[in-house]
DNA sequence: AGTTCTTATATACGGTGTAGACTACTGGTA
DNA sequence: TACCAGTAGTCTACACCGTATATAAGAACT
């Protein structure tokens, strides 16, 4: 049987993926597209209006590798669940990741990580009005996260922090020889992230409980 | 006199600066910057290695225009100001400003503001060991926050949330119409944005004294 | 005057996204 | 059986991209 036009779809995008993980998201041309998947590059126009329109199928393919909490878990749990899960995808999928940040991600594929996000919200007692917000504010944190700690933002560069530093003018820059050799300490991410999420979560339940009023429902 | 080569390689820049703003960052090509400038392209190629480095040219030049906050400050009013600053040049320059999450930021334009922001830190009480990682925890929210509203991935898409919303199945997202029309309030990006930079404050206070213990040094 | 360094140019190569016209094959329907 | 509409795919062509290479014009210094 044919290939039906579902499976062409995610055939093609299973290639992009593939060629964007293995040489970097320069290299999804379609053109090498195409040709991964035995075509003439003309033949992904019937599939997508155009790179763009390709591109956002590879957003929506890695938002949907993104695990949804158990209803049955406390609002807390379910949070983290996504947000541990996101970072967890961010790092299987590295190269590819990094687009989530730079395309507008309203596309049905977000919307299916958001809405759990919006319900564990509200049952933390967060108000209608405010829920979007923290929402917004939780997202940001969690990709931009894990977008830095992915693509090297934070990264060493081409020279570790240490020579880097020496070769600036340290007149101009203070504070960097007070830390010392701190910054060259190796960092612990993993740890780094769960504090982020602790502080976030604190303001989730203060705008939960708007008079510190104690409300263990 | 003829221009020196710290003249040529600004006006480059500025020129640059002035595609990406008016015409997009695609329209920033080796080509137009030098026709803008009234050169071939090779030219350009005596004052950046390649078009990555004309890139980092442009980061730090926006980089540079987030103001340093005056030291006698107190040390919170010293991050608001790095953070609002770098949050309106964002305003300034919203087709530029995307550039800084997708590059490495470790160029000197960056470490000129991540200064300050380490000497607030150590002077808010923060452990040297926290310090960095505190600091990129503001960081990653400034420009998480302020790329997300500035090239809208926060942003309404060729459709409203509206529109967007009618068009999905309900039965998988239960939680969008438990919000009503809230989604659809307008959002008062300030107050969001401030919101978000008080919990970071609380949490850089809440490190800065450990157990507690007021510490008015 | 001769040498070297700097700046800019001209040409060319291999890559890109995609518009437009064209072919081949399918499944119905008269 | 004959026809026809749609769908999938191809081929060609265009305008543009980054940049390697080679070359020429002028300034600066010896």
């Amino acid at each position: 049987m044919e290939k039906s036009r579902q499976e062409r779809r995610t055939q093609i995008l299973d290639m992009a993926l593939r060629l964007a993980e293995e040489r970097g998201l320069g290299a999804v041309s379609m053109r090498a597209v195409a040709s991964g998947v035995g075509l003439t590059p003309m033949a992904l126009y019937r599939y997508f209006r155009d790179k763009d329109d390709l591109l956002d199928g590879l957003v929506g393919r890695v938002l949907g590798r993104i695990p949804l909490p158990d209803p049955v878990l406390d609002w807390r749990e379910r949070i983290l669940v996504c947000a541990r899960g996101a970072r967890a995808v961010a790092h299987r999928y590295p190269r590819t990741f990094p687009l989530l940040l730079s395309r507008p991600a309203v596309l049905p594929g977000a919307v299916r990580v958001v809405d759990p996000l919006y319900a564990a919200l509200l049952d933390a007692g967060v108000p209608k009005e405010r829920v979007a917000g923290l929402e917004r504010m939780i997202s940001t944190f969690v990709l931009g996260f894990a977008v830095s700690e992915v693509n090297g933002r934070f990264g060493e560069g081409s020279l570790g922090t240490r020579e880097r530093r020496e070769q600036l003018d340290p007149e101009e820059l203070p504070e960097h020889p007070r830390l010392g050799n701190v910054l060259d300490l190796p960092v612990d991410w993993d740890a780094e992230f769960e504090e982020g999420m602790a502080g976030l979560l604190e303001m989730v339940e203060k705008a939960g409980s708007p008079d510190g009023a104690d409300e263990r429902a």
